[in-house]
RNA sequence: GGACGGCUAGCUCAGUUGGUUAGAGCGACUGGUUUACACCCAGUAGGUCACAGGUUCGAGUCCUGUGCCGUCCACCA
């Protein structure tokens, strides 16, 4: 074995290795119990972020401890085809050979499109391989798939049959560099600095007068329509029904009151734009207004708004109006204002309000979806999202699912030529499409990328095929076991996918039907889950490619392996909360392989591999009457290790489960246990009996491990001959319950006294090592202590004599009566003890030491005094606190006076 | 405006139903290569648990309020 682990050789020929042997392949098999996950899908020209690496390392730790547990394991990759993202991507791609997208007309951008999906596409799934994902490969899933897209469309059917798809003329958010309709979802509100400019509207009945209108838009004053006033508000009281001038484009237009008007802010009059604001479109239609658009789709200004703005940037044409506005001294003032602005997600650009016409869908099963996550059908970890998902769903508004692509599933709706498209009489709805095509033209839209991923566990199971759910097992893994996920999409994904679930099944209810509550748990898509942590950079602020501030996992994992990464990024993955990112983490978890590697080094330098094959096996090895308090404390704290860890994973803390199999790794075996023993194997009697505890726990410790980092704990397992071709991926850890019978059917009896015997041993220990250090001592093994204790104790120092002198660095314990004069010393739990000095003792430095000790002692005493001797403490505490208190007030008391000895004996040399 | 989260050692964070003297890793400092590991070992220093009240025998932990940081939702032109 190397001095050093190497993960990359290990990484590949073992991953290699898993899949010849098929250990991902997901089979449903009647008598065992299933586990299903399916990977949030990646958009399939991306590449791994470090979001990535934190959500898919945790679903590999569920799916591999599950089949440890001996469940038959799915979990589901796949791809998601992005609409906008990847459309963009292919334009610019496109552009670069100085073609457009219309040139090249949409069956060609089609075809385009996939082979630059082909060609970039499933970057990421060989990077998830990488990081040791054991996805059932062979199951992989991209929505666009031709099964996948028959289920999208079946879908949309379906619901517009229900009459839950609609096609309608509705204000919806339109983002004029993408040139589509977005859901509101899609919209991000961002604070900006703007310009509030106020503006003269002259009252046509009332020469010289006027009104004073706010506007951050002046350029929507050529789409101007009315004023509103709020009806109530005394300032204008006589204005109804009366007009007034639009400052642009001269015009009469009416001033309409209207409730929806804000008395408070601006002037409280507010010009009405019905084509470019959602409210103004609102109040429009109560008053039976005129619609005016001014903009085009790009965003530019269109010929309604006049032959001095016609095909002029919207922002600039704001710049020109303002000057316009202040020339014929209609503008009466402006002040910077911060407001805020919606942006389309992906392109990042103000969106504007635009009236079309699209397609909508009113969302299914609300009412149960409430109800499954409220009664836990479906339980979120951490639990608080579920307030958030029951805000939203209470809020929910129609779901604009149409989009002004060509990447994504064509709506199946085909219009009779020639005729009213806005006539359902003239539709044609269907999976498969009209009988007598020629007469009929499809529509031009493709759905929203959700629309297809919201059916992401049915569909990549099967549904609505009969055949497929059957070959690919739905009734088996469905609903499937958990999904891992962030935050950011809980309204975009999860909880569409939870309406979704309960919508389809295949299995069909009325819509106005309720689902009966026994039914309900059946139909989830999924049982828990779990909401990840967003991962920060240093400063906090999340990581983007914009900012170039994410680390690409592969360099990562060539630094550190797979394994190092992905127990480095587990260590700092707390619950929920947000994961400040740092290197030095992902170091760490290279370094623990690296202890990991090591511990099985000497393991294989100590002595001969002898039976391993089982625990049975390595338990026979242990001679019982060899069995020394060394042993019986390690196999204690293991077996609280065990217990940790499977109380962690209940509630998915994977942070814990690592922390705790670190600690007994880390600082129980190597630290104490490993270095004890190295003295202890020179006796041959006692050697056999230790090397087998050792084997026993580096299996167990093997085994709780692997699900963090896969590939070095298979590494190791087949080097320590664990199993003889067995793979550790099947083989379950040692129950917590189950722990004490297997080790007494080896005629092990654990004591679980040892454990606190070895404790204060070891605490001693390393107050005996501070002794010396704080006398620049370190290196001598040659000092001789002195120890004052009473009999109990004095046995328990003798008994471990041995490891107290190889551990601290010494060459004898002498116990002795009274005080030594003159020297420097400690007290400690089993009693005191003298560092016996050639050279003379600095007393001042001695003194002040053992005085702040005292110092110490004194202040818990009587912090200790002070609460027994308050009556209600007593009276009301539970017995065992009380109990503890006087038994720790005793003991301190016994150092105290130790403490006052020694200080008393260094006094008496000077 | 509403909701949620965070504030504990220089840094990043643990601290599960209130109960010993508040912990870990990193960093700092001191000392160490006797054959598992310097990606290591031993030791030291470092904390008014954001602040103010309250409940309690007892509060980092529960309640109320305040401040700062962050996220989400809604949005007034």
């Amino acid at each position: 074995m190397e001095k050093a682990y190497s993960p990359k050789e290990v990484e590949d020929r073992l991953y290699k290795k898993w899949l010849d042997d098929d250990n991902f392949k997901a089979v449903p098999k009647e008598k065992k119990e299933a586990y299903s996950i399916v990977i949030p899908p990646p958009n399939v020209t991306g590449v791994l972020t470090m979001g990535h690496v934190l959500n898919n390392t945790i679903q590999d730790i569920l799916a591999r401890r599950a089949r440890q547990q001996g469940k038959s394991v799915l979990w589901l990759p796949g791809t998601d085809h992005a609409g906008i993202a990847t459309q963009t991507k292919v334009e610019k791609a496109i552009e670069k050979m100085g073609r457009t997208r219309e040139s090249l007309g949409r069956e060609e951008f089609h075809l385009q499109a996939c082979n630059w999906r082909d060609e970039h596409g499933g970057i990421i799934l060989n990077q998830l391989k990488k990081l040791g994902c054991s996805c059932d490969w062979e199951r992989n899933v991209h929505t666009l798939d031709e099964d996948y897209s028959k289920s999208v469309l079946a879908a949309f059917v379906k619901l517009f049959k229900k009459g839950y798809v609609y096609r309608g003329q509705r204000m919806v958010n339109w983002c004029p560099a993408s040139l589509t309709a977005l859901s509101d979802e899609e919209v991000i509100m961002k604070p900006q600095s703007s310009i509030l400019y106020k503006i003269k509207y002259n009252i046509l009945e009332s020469p010289g007068a006027y009104l004073e209108v706010c506007t951050t838009r002046p350029e929507t004053i050529l789409g101007d329509v009315a004023l509103a006033i709020h009806p109530e508000d005394p300032r204008w009281r006589n204005l109804e029904g009366k007009h007034v001038m639009r400052p642009l484009n001269p015009m009469a237009i009416p001033i309409v009151p209207d409730k929806a008007v804000d008395r408070d802010f601006g002037t409280g009059v507010l010009k009405i734009t019905p084509a470019h604001d959602k409210l103004d479109f609102e109040i429009s239609q109560r008053h039976d207004l005129p619609i005016i658009e001014i903009l085009n789709a790009d965003g530019t200004m269109n010929d309604v708004a006049g032959i001095d703005y016609a095909g002029i940037d919207r922002f600039s044409a704001r710049k020109m109006i303002r000057d316009k506005l202040e020339s014929e001294g209609l503008l009466m003032e402006e002040e910077p204002y911060q407001n805020n602005v919606g942006f389309s997600e992906r392109a990042d650009v103000p969106i504007e309000p635009r009236l079309s016409e699209q397609w909508f869908l009113k969302y299914p099963r609300v009412e149960e979806a409430k109800k499954v996550v409220k009664e836990g059908h479906i339980k979120f970890f951490p639990e608080r999202w579920t307030k958030t998902y029951l805000h939203w769903m209470d809020n929910i508004q129609d779901w604009c699912i149409s989009r002004q692509l060509w990447w994504g599933h064509r709506i199946p709706v085909w219009y009779r030529k020639g005729k009213v498209r806005t006539d359902p009489e003239n539709w044609h709805v269907s999976v498969s499409g009209p009988s007598d095509p020629e007469n009929w033209e499809q529509d031009e839209d493709v759905l929203d990328t959700w629309a297809s991923s919201w059916l992401w566990p049915l569909a990549t199971l099967g549904w609505p095929d009969d055949k497929e759910m059957e070959s690919k097992g739905l009734n088996y893994f469905y609903p499937t076991s958990v999904l891992v996920t962030g935050p950011d999409i809980i309204f975009f994904w999860v909880a569409r996918m939870i309406m979704a679930g309960l919508e389809f099944d295949g299995r069909s209810y009325k819509p106005e039907q309720e689902i009966p509550d026994y039914d309900l748990p059946e139909r989830v898509p999924f049982k828990h889950v779990y909401f990840t942590g967003i991962i920060r950079d240093a400063e906090g602020r999340k990581m983007s490619k914009s900012l170039g501030n994410s680390p690409d996992p592969l360099d990562l994992i060539d630094k550190y392996g797979a394994d190092g990464l992905r127990h480095g990024i587990m260590s700092i993955a707390p619950k929920g909360q947000d994961i400040r990112f740092s290197e030095d983490r992902i170091q760490q978890g290279r370094n623990f392989c690296n202890k990991l590697w090591n511990v099985a080094r000497f393991r294989t330098m100590s002595g001969a591999i002898g039976e391993n094959d089982s625990i049975s096996d390595i338990l026979a090895r242990v001679k019982p009457e060899q069995i020394k308090d060394e042993d019986n404390a390690i196999l204690v704290r293991l077996k609280s290790t065990i217990d940790e860890v499977e109380n962690s994973y209940q509630y998915y803390e994977f942070n814990t489960v690592l922390h705790s199999i670190y600690k007994f790794f880390w600082n129980d075996f190597c630290d104490w246990y490993i270095e004890n023993s190295k003295n202890r194997m020179k006796d041959e009697a006692e050697k056999e009996t230790c090397l087998a505890i050792q084997d026993f726990c580096l299996r167990e410790i093997l085994l709780l491990l692997h699900p963090f980092t896969p590939f070095i704990t298979e590494e190791l397992w087949r080097l320590l001959a664990f199993g003889k071709d067995e793979s550790i991926q099947f083989i379950p850890p040692t129950a917590g319950g189950e722990f004490i019978n297997i080790l007494k059917q080896a005629k092990i009896e654990i004591d679980p006294n040892s454990l606190a015997e070895i404790e204060s041993i070891r605490e001693l220990v390393t107050q005996l090592r501070a002794l010396k250090a704080d006398r620049n001592l370190s290196n001598n093994r040659e000092v001789e202590f002195f120890f004052i204790s009473d009999e109990t104790n004095a046995a328990l120092i003798t008994k471990s004599e041995k490891s107290i002198l190889e551990a601290a660095g010494a060459k004898s314990l002498i116990r002795i009566e009274s005080p030594k004069s003159g020297l420097p010393a400690i007290v400690s739990s089993l009693g005191s003890f003298y560092l016996d000095l050639a050279s003379g003792v600095n007393v001042e430095e001695e003194t002040i030491r053992i005085k702040k000790e005292i110092e110490k002692l004194e202040q818990i005493i009587v912090s200790i005094e002070f609460k027994l001797d308050n009556e209600k403490f007593v009276s009301n505490a539970p017995p065992v606190v009380v109990e503890g208190a006087r038994n720790q007030l005793v003991e301190n008391q016994l150092k105290l006076k130790e403490a006052r000895d020694i200080l008393q004996a260094i006094t008496e040399v000077s």
